[in-house]
DNA sequence: CGTTGATCCTGGGCGC
DNA sequence: TGCGCCCAGGATCAAC
């Protein structure tokens, strides 16, 4: 599931490489992940084109072309892998991705959707087993890929002035559901995935049930803090490869390494011991610590 | 307008 | 060994 340090990690892989290169053609072999936008022809409209940018948004990764915007959303299975054809490696290395599977380079398989073959040699290869991913082609003004954020309700992002304490604690106004629906939304703040926001809510201390608009203003500075924190840490390790995330040169993450509650039902909590829990929150696995994050608070407390 | 729940898609894990 | 079943989940959209 790559969240805003997955799809981060990938475009710190990806830029320097990519900046100034010439898109010679792009094929999709499954319309399946493209978007209403990039069907019809409209990708191949883009050949011929340099890249100048690649910048992030919440869990999109944009592409500034010349004349348009090329946007990936990598839902819950993509990878988006540079490979260089020109490139020879061993026997033992030129295999088909496989799960978590290492590997020096990705040859395409059944689940490559898209190619895109640079004048160079090397092609970026857009791989997704459940084809939840999308891909976005916009024209290339400003106002368009404002309207395209505002289009997908993307929220505060994190990283920028724009995640300030002021706009976090207004973000909370008229929401009345619970904390971990509230940080699935895009809307509230953007790049929060299931398993970030299991690992903030440890961090602040927070049960994943309560409702957002019962919260002390105490705690949701906590939480303002947790989510920058638990992100900026999954950054640091290049990303949790809990199932399928690879990096743009193929490559695992080690944040799952770093992980509190989040695939650790059962075994003890890092800080008390307490075994870690998990239950059903909005259709979601979600984990946490009873303990640590108390589900009642109040004056009969027994924490602490 | 906010919130909930169904839906898409495939591989992997499990029970028998 | 193989079959069927169920689970994982991001974003969208219908319905309340």
């Amino acid at each position: 599931m790559p969240e805003l340090p997955e799809v981060e990690t990938i475009r710190r892989g990806l830029e320097p490489h990519l900046i100034g290169l010439t898109l010679q053609s792009l094929t999709a072999t499954d319309p399946k992940v493209l978007d209403l936008s990039a069907r019809d022809g409209k990708l191949s409209a883009l050949e011929g084109q340099k890249i100048e940018s690649v910048t992030r948004r919440g869990k999109y990764l944009v592409f500034g072309l010349e004349q348009h915007y090329l946007v990936f959303h990598l839902g819950m299975t993509g990878q988006l892998t540079l490979r260089d054809t020109h490139r020879q490696d061993a026997d033992s290395f030129e295999r088909t991705v496989t799960g978590l599977e290492w590997c020096e380079q990705h040859a395409p398989d059944r689940h490559t959707h898209i190619h895109i073959v640079f004048g160079d040699g090397r092609q970026l290869l857009f791989r997704d087993i459940r084809k939840f991913g999308r891909v976005y082609v916009l024209e290339r003004e400003l106002g368009h890929l404002l309207a395209f954020y505002k289009l997908h309700h993307l929220g505060l992002e994190p990283f920028t002035s724009e995640y300030n304490l002021k706009a976090f604690l207004a973000a909370f106004k008229n929401r009345t559901l619970r904390l971990k629906s509230l940080l699935l939304n895009q809307a509230f703040v953007a790049g929060v995935g299931n398993i970030y926001a299991d690992e903030a809510l440890f961090e602040a201390g927070l049960h994943p049930a309560r409702k957002a608009s019962r919260l002390k203003k105490a705690e949701k500075e906590r939480l303002f803090e947790a989510i920058h924190t638990v992100l900026e840490r999954g950054i640091k390790f290049g990303g949790t490869s809990f199932r399928d995330y690879l990096n743009s040169e193929g490559e695992k993450g080690t944040n799952q390494e770093e992980l509190y509650v989040y695939g650790r039902e059962g075994e003890p909590c890092l800080k008390c011991g307490t075994p870690i829990v998990k239950t059903v929150i909005s259709q979601r696995g979600t984990h946490f610590c009873p303990k640590c994050q108390p589900r009642h608070t109040g004056s009969a407390r027994a924490n602490k």
